[in-house]
RNA sequence: GCCGGGAUGGCGGAACGGAAGACGCGGCGGACUCAAAAUCCGCUGGGCGCAAGCCCGUGUGGGUUCGAAUCCCACUCCCGGUACCA
């Protein structure tokens, strides 16, 4: 009898020799080719949660079977430590954020140590260790010298409750992705990234492997659109260019929107007007960006100002509105009520003229007085002087000849130009909190800028601080105080940056993160780079996705990797387009949700007050007698708060109202029970400790193994989609493990060989090898552990029959441990070792597919009448449409169906299938 | 509104334009057991039929094709992103 498999003891035993041995490390070795695999690092919340092991241990899965066909393979795991949580924790709970920080990392560590990952923990990388954020700081710094990195004033999110400011791509509906709470827009000064400089190049993603639907959030987030750039002019003689993509339009402008914080507003207005437009303007500032959107309707005032326009000199009123924003194009639009449907409402509620310049195609010429929308489809350009005539179709840009006509009129009239317009801010990285990068900028006493010098990186976070709800940094006075380059008195910035910084270039660090020369080692990253395989969640599409894209561009712009290119120049590696992406090859991974849970049945006596029964009594009961009596209920308790229970009777629900004197009785909890032991129903949802629905992935491990626990997340869901958990699947899961357990260690012993049996399984076993390769290849996981199952089920079949060859069983047992090792790396290993091999399962190469020994010799031949199957026939595998079809038409059932009537046509698609057209 | 993605048994999910439902969960029946659990064996999309077998079936309606879950058109619902972006 075979010994049990205990995974308590074996996985544990395994994870520490591996350790010992150093089978996971990654060294450069430039014979063989290198393959980096990186997953998104986690933030040290305190304890692993089931999606990162959904998100890890495939990734690890792949990694594995890269190194098993013979790349070189380094796959690094770190730390994304700064961030709010730390100070949230400080403030709540007193306990300083590093301490917090650290705790929680050194928890997380043992946590991600149970998965039996690959990780090469000598390249383990944190963002809060001052030995990594010296190179956050000196990538700021470049990035400073540059003028990619500026302090600029600008309209920001600041959020009041965590009195910071936020960036765009934090801020959704109007308020802040985190807390979901409301965000305002405030002028501010503040450090912001250059990203726009790229948002051209960002658009750009040939050669890259990356899910399309990633592709096309970052196109719509960056927005761009092509037109022209107007001047036009205030009677007062100042410029006021504005953006259009209709330009073509311009004859139609009836009046001119400012952005309400425009700088021009105050020089505009009338004396008369003056009071309105304050306060118009004030009213603007103080409201949030959230009331501002719910407000169905388009306000503004007029400014009393008028604006020359400037393809027919028409003298036009300048109002200013909400609807225009200071930081899209110039804050200032031109408006052409008649075909944007924003400029038509306004000014029907304004009474501002309405003027059509496009007669459409068909019907009755438009009429600004009884239009009842704006009309944006194609026709011909009326009222518009040169253009008249010209063909408005709907294509946008240069496209549409009536858009090519206006901008080559501006151009040549010297009163525009072509223009691009994108819907991209610059990067807003300044937050005034204490637990993140420190910027390390300082201000002198004239009020100038200068960068700390390198050799005093990194500008370490102070220890002894205290939380109040504001940033500490500004409040501690040796942090403040400092000296400039010329010892003169100065003041340290004292914001820090935007976590997403750090996880900008972390995936750099991972190659040398003791490296003090720079941020990563040439001769590590000539070898390495670019990232070959990224995984991680969709959410990240227009945030870390981004950014790091942003980053890496820029680093190769400021030359941080001209050295690396030496370096691959010198391997007789080319360099080039190399550093234009961080990571060649992305994947997302979707969402294990919680499991769906049936509530309590429960028996309620009680009285009726209205709709609501108030219960004398409640008794949770399994069998669910009807109710017969007025005041007693039987029904699934579906949701419930407080002591206030919806229960599911027939179709309806009702309300029981629980009273703290009512009788409560729930037979499988012993001792007094109370209301809040009452099971409710749980639909699927997202995990969330308040909805009680978490999965715990050390119990799992405890009670199942991380084999298992991986097994499990790589068979249950379309990795890319994700689903609802179950708790009853994965023990069919684990029950796989126990048959490959059993399959390991029993020994085999043939009965009945037969040839057929042995070839079959044989040809299974190639088959396999094939399925589960591309399975891999292709982040299809279900489908390879499925495959494997199935070998499992093939074993178990010629282990009773014993009708396999001894030879053809070992050759089975080893692939079958072979394809299964990147998903149940602890397993495989000890039977492996068991048999007999004195090296790791992990250090072998990936089996080899046989097609002599895969390919199938009698196939089956489905027959169908006018596209439906009549019968199913044996065949050679390499019959051809002759034979098949002579089979097809000798079929006894087939025959029956050939006399209803005539033969049409026969289609035949050799081995598998024939069709017979009858009519 | 706009841009993506999706809808297949009781459930998770498989299916180069060619056998719908692989694999697993659950369910049902049987073996073992004093009994239960575990384990093992068999069945398991729906309907009709004693049976051979037949009919229906991949969100809805149409189309292309010898043949459609798969391609095309229109629509419904669900999920994600985005929203005065001029």
């Amino acid at each position: 009898m075979a010994e049990r498999y205990d995974h308590r003891e074996l996985e544990p035993r395994w994870q520490r020799r591996w350790e010992e041995e150093g089978i996971y490390r990654a060294e450069v070795d430039w014979s063989k080719p290198k393959h980096y695999a990186l997953t998104m690092l986690p933030y040290p919340s305190g304890d692993l949660h089931i999606g990162h092991w959904y998100a890890m241990t495939p990734s690890d899965a792949r990694a594995r079977w890269m190194r098993m066909k013979g790349y070189n393979v380094l796959f690094p795991m770190g730390f994304d430590a700064f961030g709010l949580p730390a100070e949230q924790a400080a403030v709540q709970r007193n306990i300083h954020p590093a301490k917090w920080t650290w705790a929680n990392i050194e928890r997380m560590r043992r946590q991600l140590r149970s998965m039996g990952a690959m990780f090469d923990w000598r390249r383990e990388a944190i963002t809060c260790d001052p030995s990594f954020y010296r190179w956050t700081q000196w990538l700021f710094e470049k990035f400073y010298e540059a003028g990619i990195a500026y302090r600029g004033e600008a309209l920001v999110n600041w959020s009041p409750t965590l009195q910071t400011v936020l960036a765009n791509e934090q801020v959704i509906d109007g308020k802040d992705e985190r807390t979901g709470q409301p965000v305002v827009q405030k002028l501010m000064e503040q450090w912001f990234f250059e990203i726009t400089r790229y948002a051209e190049e960002l658009l750009d993603f040939e050669g890259l492997d990356w899910p399309e639907p990633v592709k096309a959030m970052q196109r719509n987030w960056i927005g761009r659109s092509e037109g022209a750039e107007v001047v036009f002019r205030t009677e007062g003689g100042d410029e006021l260019p504005v953006f259009t993509t209709r330009p073509d339009t311009l004859w139609g402008a009836t009046f001119m929107v400012l952005a309400p914080e425009h700088p021009l507003v105050d020089g505009v207005t009338t004396p008369d007007r003056r009071a309105e437009v304050d306060a118009y303007r004030e009213q603007t500032a103080r409201r949030s960006e959230l009331e501002r959107m719910e407000e169905g309707e388009k306000t503004g005032v007029f400014t009393g100002g008028y604006a020359i326009n400037p393809v027919n000199g028409e003298r036009i009123p300048i109002w200013i509105a909400d609807y225009v924003l200071l930081s899209y194009g110039s804050g200032a639009i031109m408006a052409v009520p008649a075909h944007d449907q924003r400029d038509f409402e306004f000014a029907r509620k304004y009474g501002l003229p309405i003027v059509p310049v496009i007669q459409p195609d068909d019907g009755e010429p438009l009429d600004g007085a009884t239009m009842t929308e704006a009309y944006v489809g194609p026709g011909v350009m009326v009222n518009s002087g040169p253009l008249d005539g010209t063909r408005c179709t709907e294509a946008k840009g240069r496209e549409n000849p009536s858009i090519a006509a206006a901008i080559d009129w501006l151009v040549e009239h010297g009163v525009g130009r072509e223009a691009v317009g994108y819907r991209l801010r610059d990067w807003l990285i300044s937050r005034q909190r204490y637990w993140g990068c420190p910027i390390p900028m300082r201000y002198r006493r004239d009020g100038t800028i200068e960068p700390v010098p390198e050799a005093e990186l990194p500008v370490v976070l102070p220890e002894d601080v205290e939380f109040t709800g504001r940033n500490p940094l500004a409040e501690h006075p040796e942090f403040v105080q400092t000296v400039d380059a010329e010892g003169r008195p100065a003041r340290r910035e004292t914001d820090t940056m935007d976590t997403f910084v750090d996880s900008s270039w972390y995936q750099y660090r991972y190659l040398s993160p003791d490296y003090d020369e720079g941020p990563f080692d040439p001769e590590e990253a000539a070898y390495w780079l670019p990232v070959d395989t990224y995984t991680g969640g969709a959410e990240h599409a227009t945030l870390h996705l981004l950014y790091t894209r942003f980053f890496t561009k820029a680093m190769r712009d400021l030359g941080i990797f001209d050295e690396t290119a030496e370096v691959m120049r010198r391997h007789g590696r080319d360099p080039d387009s190399l550093f234009d992406e961080p990571m060649l090859q992305l994947r997302n991974q979707g969402q294990v949700l919680g499991e769906e849970r049936p509530g309590d049945v429960v028996h309620v006596v009680g009285r009726w007050r209205g709709e609501t029964l108030v219960a004398e009594s409640v008794r949770v009961d399994e069998h669910a007698d009807p109710a017969d009596a007025d005041g007693v209920i039987v029904g699934e308790v579906m949701r419930r708060v407080e002591n206030v229970l919806q229960v599911r009777v027939d179709d309806r629900l009702v309300t029981v109202e629980v009273p703290e004197d009512a009788v409560v009785e729930i037979p499988g909890i012993p001792g007094d029970n109370d209301v809040t032991q009452i099971r409710h129903h749980l639909e699927v949802q997202r995990m969330s400790k308040s909805r009680g629905n978490v999965v715990n992935p050390d119990e799992l491990v405890e009670a199942y193994g991380a084999d298992t626990v991986r097994t499990y997340l790589m068979f249950a869901y379309d990795w890319e989609k994700g689903g609802p958990w179950d708790s009853r699947g994965i023990l069919g899961t684990r029950r796989f493990l126990d048959d490959v357990h059993r399959i390991g260690t029993e020994r085999y012993v043939p009965k009945d060989v037969s040839e057929e049996a042995t070839a079959r399984l044989r040809r299974r076993v190639h088959q396999a090898i094939r399925k589960v390769d591309a399975d891999m290849e292709a982040f299809k996981w279900n489908t390879a552990v499925a495959t494997l199952m199935s070998l499992r089920n093939d074993l178990l079949e010629a282990l009773r029959s014993g009708s396999v060859s001894a030879d053809a069983w070992d050759e089975a047992v080893k692939t079958l441990l072979l394809l299964l090792a990147p998903m149940a790396p602890h397993l495989t290993e000890e039977l492996w070792r068991g048999l007999g091999f004195d090296e790791s399962i992990h250090l072998q190469p990936w089996p080899e597919f046989d097609p002599e020994v895969a390919r199938e010799e009698l196939v089956t031949l489905v027959v169908q009448v006018n596209g439906k199957v009549r019968d199913r026939l044996e065949v050679p595998a390499d019959a051809d449409a002759e034979a098949v079809e002579a089979a097809a038409l000798s079929s006894e059932r087939v025959r029956r169906w050939l006399e209803t009537g005539e033969v049409r046509r026969i289609v035949a698609r050799p081995p598998n299938l024939v069709n017979i057209v009858v009519g």
